[in-house]
DNA sequence: GTATCTGCAAACCATTTGCATAGAT
DNA sequence: ATCTATGCAAATGGTTTGCAGATAC
């Protein structure tokens, strides 16, 4: 359960104007954390408890989020998601449903980490693909 | 270096007509192969062969080849790309360049093989995106 | 008071579709 | 002769921009 301040306080320490459209959108994200949502989907979680928010606004938002580093936006399929879990971790997306599971899996992350470097992947935000037939 | 025969063959055994457009397309997309293109990269290139041919048929061509297992093509920060490597491998995708690397690294395969199962992975055409911070 | 945010409407851009003509088998 | 491919033009759909008025500080 996340309280209000949090987020207030969140926003503030990241140098941005609160308003309450803004603080609507972050405590919709962050109950819906697991959900990695598109714009769309979140827009309209948003408007269940806000009408009137607007897709630009929260476009800004968001945009405005991750350049603050708040959170990570990835595409997939020509969408575009939100990923609100800031720890270490992998997404394993399908592509055929586009459902988004989180998994922390040491195995994995220090295998890749050990191929490509830890710096190579970080500076990079590699996303990997992984093909088989 | 790959024959003209070789093409037309490859295409005729998975029941596609051979038409000029689609033999200069795949020719184009083989020697390109490490590059990854968008659709509208490799419409340039074939252009620069076979002036007349459209994004449509272009467009036609690489989902026909996609349905038929002869490629595949993912998306990446919103464009299509196509890939051809049809052994086993990974992508490394720089999300700020776009560029894509193949590699094939036993290490992360396995790890993320045994973690996952062989099938789930190859049942759902996995992506996996790592996020560090 | 000023810099930032909101939200409407329009622009953008790669993809996708419809369809008439052309071509492959 | 039939079935599939080509390519033009238009539609689609999510993202992005421009901007005037509103709001946070």
């Amino acid at each position: 359960m996340v309280m209000k301040d949090d987020i207030a306080s969140e926003l503030r320490d990241l140098g941005l104007k609160l308003t309450p459209q803004r603080l609507e959108i972050v405590r919709v994200l962050k109950e819906n954390m697991d959900d990695h949502p598109s714009l769309n989907d979140l827009h309209e979680a948003v408007k269940k408890k806000m009408p009137t928010v607007s897709f630009s606004t929260l476009f800004n938002t968001i945009t405005t989020l991750e350049k603050a580093g708040y959170l990570t936006i990835f595409d997939l399929e020509g969408e575009t998601r939100v990923e609100l879990n800031m720890k270490d971790h992998i997404n394993i997306i399908d592509r055929r449903t586009g459902e988004v599971l989180d998994i922390e899996d040491e195995r994995i992350m220090d295998s890749i980490i050990e191929v490509l470097g830890r710096d190579r992947v970080k500076d990079k935000r590699v996303m990997i693909n992984v093909i088989l037939y």
